[in-house]
RNA sequence: CGGGGUGUAGCGCAGCCCGGUUAGCGCAUCUGCUUUGGGAGCAGAGGGUCGCAGGUUCGAAUCCUGCCACCCCGACCA
């Protein structure tokens, strides 16, 4: 290669773009703040949908499909929610070009739309209309969809994965009965991300509660998942609102309950995006280049045959067919790269790059010895291991490589999570190892947006978890009484 | 939107300050031969609106003006 990954410690921002431009992730599209995703970083969200979609339906929710236009009236339906989104919002205005004499191709001022359309930012305003038409009794409650989709926000910066104008997410809407049966769901469906992040990804999460100042446009409570990146910055992984009654009352959606009175719907909403890409690159990748766990990893096992001539050729290729067909069979996704076109080494450094979890080689040195060397991507070791037994061998390796990637980022986790008891030590442990700081904090707005200002960190969330057997102490800055520490980090 | 940086072949860069023939280099690409257990070697070849638009000049990649894009740092956010 002729331009190399650059090492984290050099400029970890650069390395995050290398990594996905050397693993062909996505790249920058021609409007900026858009990105191509390539099909490597696709499949890689191919495998994200399937997982969650699971888990999805084995909770009951169905899919469903809303709009990408909103009429700009919805959008001013809720007043938190038009606060929100109100400034990043990607406005339809007209219908048509025409070509103009002059001036070329043209907007045609003859085609202005009667009501301006919003490209949806998110879709709450649309589905509660549509829910107020669906509902009238308790009797068609609950309602529990989700929408596999697109959203413009219309960001001012931009880095690919991470926040892009327009993103692919899942967002959940669900409508209940009781406000207790919405918030069940609300933390339902944050346990379901944390339990992807930590076991697909690999990726360890905190649950926790965001402060009025972090909360969703028009939710009463919003609850998340917040991940540690290798730089010491926190990323927002997933969220799950409970909306209340906000958008019930917003879209006038009220059933008739047992009692025969009318009540207004309780609500829940719940995203993740293909941000979750740029947190599995940032949480595991190396200055070799991307670092997949198996569970998520297009190809999990590619098999590269060496050989000198076309005898040795037959012989390799031909168990490597047998090999890699085994692997197949047993449920594993494994790739055989025969392309003559490029050298073992090529190869090698080429699937480096990409992730790929488990490289096998294959040569006339194994084919005597009933070997195969069998290198893993996450420790960059290499061993040759015997020819029967493989396929079991390499579930279990697959398996360790996952366990042992979690374990990893982990123990990283836990190395930049430090509790401090005054302003001093919070400011020195964000200066020098970054990272969560866990603090007391007396609940006010006031010292939140005080070390906003003076330390750019935020309180990423209140745990859900206790920290602390004993949760009493004063804020760090007030001396107020504090219920309990809270996760302070700067944050992408 | 403010501050800083960058824009020259697919990628990475030199040339610009101090204007002057056919705009170079490395990698990649194509052809041929030899190769193949960690990014192969040799020979040959192709590929450029020098970000865009104006201007100054006999002459502009180079100087001037405006614009655009990208990156970094802030304000806003999944």
């Amino acid at each position: 290669m002729a331009d190399a990954i650059t090492s984290r410690e050099t400029d970890y921002s650069q390395w995050y773009q290398d990594v996905i431009r050397h693993a062909k992730l996505a790249e920058h599209s021609p409007v900026r703040g858009c990105m191509i995703i390539r099909p490597n970083g696709y499949a890689i969200w191919e495998n994200m949908q399937a997982a969650l979609d699971k888990m999805f339906k084995d909770t009951g929710h169905q899919n469903a499909y809303f709009p990408i236009f909103i009429p700009q009236s919805f959008l001013a339906r809720e007043a938190a929610h038009v606060d929100g989104f109100a400034k990043e919002c990607a406005v339809v205005t007209h219908s048509r070009l025409i070509v103009d004499d002059e001036k070329g191709l043209i907007v045609d001022p003859d085609s202005r739309l009667e009501e301006n359309l919003i490209v949806r930012p998110t879709s709450e305003t649309i589905v509660w209309d549509t829910y107020s038409r669906w509902i009238q009794s308790w009797r068609d409650l609950p309602i529990l969809i989700n929408s596999w989709n697109n959203v413009v926000r219309w960001e001012m910066r931009t880095r690919l994965f991470l926040r892009t104008m327009e993103f692919l997410w899942q967002e959940g809407h669900t409508a209940h009965a009781t406000r207790e049966e919405a918030m069940e769901e609300t933390l339902q469906m944050l346990d379901i991300y944390a339990t992807f992040a930590e076991e697909f990804m690999a990726v360890p999460v905190i649950k926790g509660v965001k402060t009025a100042s972090e909360r969703f446009a028009g939710a009463v409570e919003t609850y998340c998942i917040e991940a540690m990146m290798q730089d010491g910055k926190s990323l927002q992984a997933g969220t799950s609102h409970f909306l209340g009654q906000n958008f019930a009352k917003a879209f006038n959606c009220q059933f008739q309950n047992k009692n025969n009175e009318q009540e207004y719907v309780w609500a829940t909403s719940w995203g993740v995006s293909t941000r979750l890409i740029g947190a599995l690159i940032m949480v595991h990748s190396d200055d070799q280049g991307l670092v997949l766990p198996p569970r998520l990893a297009p190809t999990q096992v590619v098999l590269v045959p060496i050989y000198r001539n076309d005898e040795d050729r037959d012989r390799v290729l031909t168990e490597a067919r047998q090999i890699v067909g085994d692997l197949l069979e047993a449920g594993i996704r494994a790739h055989l790269d025969a392309r003559e076109a490029y050298r073992p080494g090529w190869k090698f450094n080429e699937y480096e790059v990409q992730g790929v979890p488990i490289r096998l080689a294959l040569g006339p040195r194994d084919l005597k010895n009933g070997t195969i060397e069998l290198a893993r991507r996450d420790t960059r070791e290499k061993e040759g291991v015997p020819r029967d037994g493989l396929t079991k061998r390499i579930e279990s390796v697959l398996f360790d490589i996952q366990q042992s990637l979690f374990e990893k980022a982990c123990a990283f986790r836990d190395s930049k999570t430090t509790s401090v008891d005054s302003y001093d030590d919070f400011k020195t442990v964000l200066e020098e190892n970054g990272g969560f700081v866990l603090a007391h904090w007396d609940g006010t707005e006031e010292t939140e947006a005080q070390i906003k200002k003076e330390t750019k960190a935020t309180i990423r969330c209140i745990p859900l978890d206790p920290i602390d057997a004993d949760d009493s102490g004063v804020d760090i800055i007030s001396g107020a009484p504090s219920a309990g520490r809270v996760y302070f980090a700067r944050s992408y």
